[in-house]
DNA sequence: GGCATGGCTGAACAGATCTTCAACTGTTCA
DNA sequence: TGAACAGTTGAAGATCTGTTCAGCCATGCC
């Protein structure tokens, strides 16, 4: 028995980070809004219910840790999800909550 | 195409909560060294080499969000990852940051 | 009971974080 | 060029968070 790899201490603060952006509500919803498919800031912002230099903050952590990435065209820029493992953990984490939800309404 | 399921705002507080406890380095730290073991209190303390009292307060946040689960034997008190979930995710996570650091070490 | 061990808790403080507001850059179109 | 739209940025302030320190509760053994 290997058991999982060791990961070092750089590793875990760099894991910690990744956690630490999507541990926002706001930000969270931010990254959830481009899951999918990319959006345009105001879509976002509008969508949201928050003002445009809010959800524009908040980009540019996304932006600078990687997780997103821009992409202009004409006057609007388009963020999407840009870490593929990111993305699909989101997803997993989405179903969860869904599915715990679920079993909760229906008595579980 | 149904797309994934639509989660309320009330989820994605919850689910933000759930980083929010991770996105520490300290108590990430503090999850994996109960990830695949049960950990008492004190070995924790030492092998990360800080106070049983930051330990402590730590766990109490990770006790009330039903993440870890206490169960005493003697004066000790181990503490174990409660939600599968979050441990197959965090697994996930680690031997992705493991990856890429090896990754970048071969020169990817 | 008394003592040692292992763990928990509350107060306090430094440092970080989220949000707002105002001002700024870049792009399109007339 | 100028105006309007889309997004970005910096400063400021209230709030939150992590850590330390001191003291407290619980368990086991003499």
């Amino acid at each position: 028995m290997r058991g999982r790899p060791r990961i070092g201490d750089d590793q875990v603060v760099e894991l910690a980070e990744m956690f630490r952006l999507m541990s926002d509500p706001t930000r969270l919803r931010i990254i959830l809004a481009c899951l999918d498919a990319p959006a345009a800031v105001g879509e976002m912002a509008d969508r949201l219910g928050i003002s445009a230099s809010l959800v524009s903050h908040h980009l540019r952590l996304l932006r600078a840790a990687r997780l997103l990435q821009a992409d202009r065209r004409g006057r609007q820029v388009f963020y999407a999800v840009q870490d593929e493992h990111i993305r699909s953990m989101l997803s997993d984490m989405v179903d969860h909550v869904a599915e715990v939800d679920a079993e909760a309404e229906t008595g579980g």
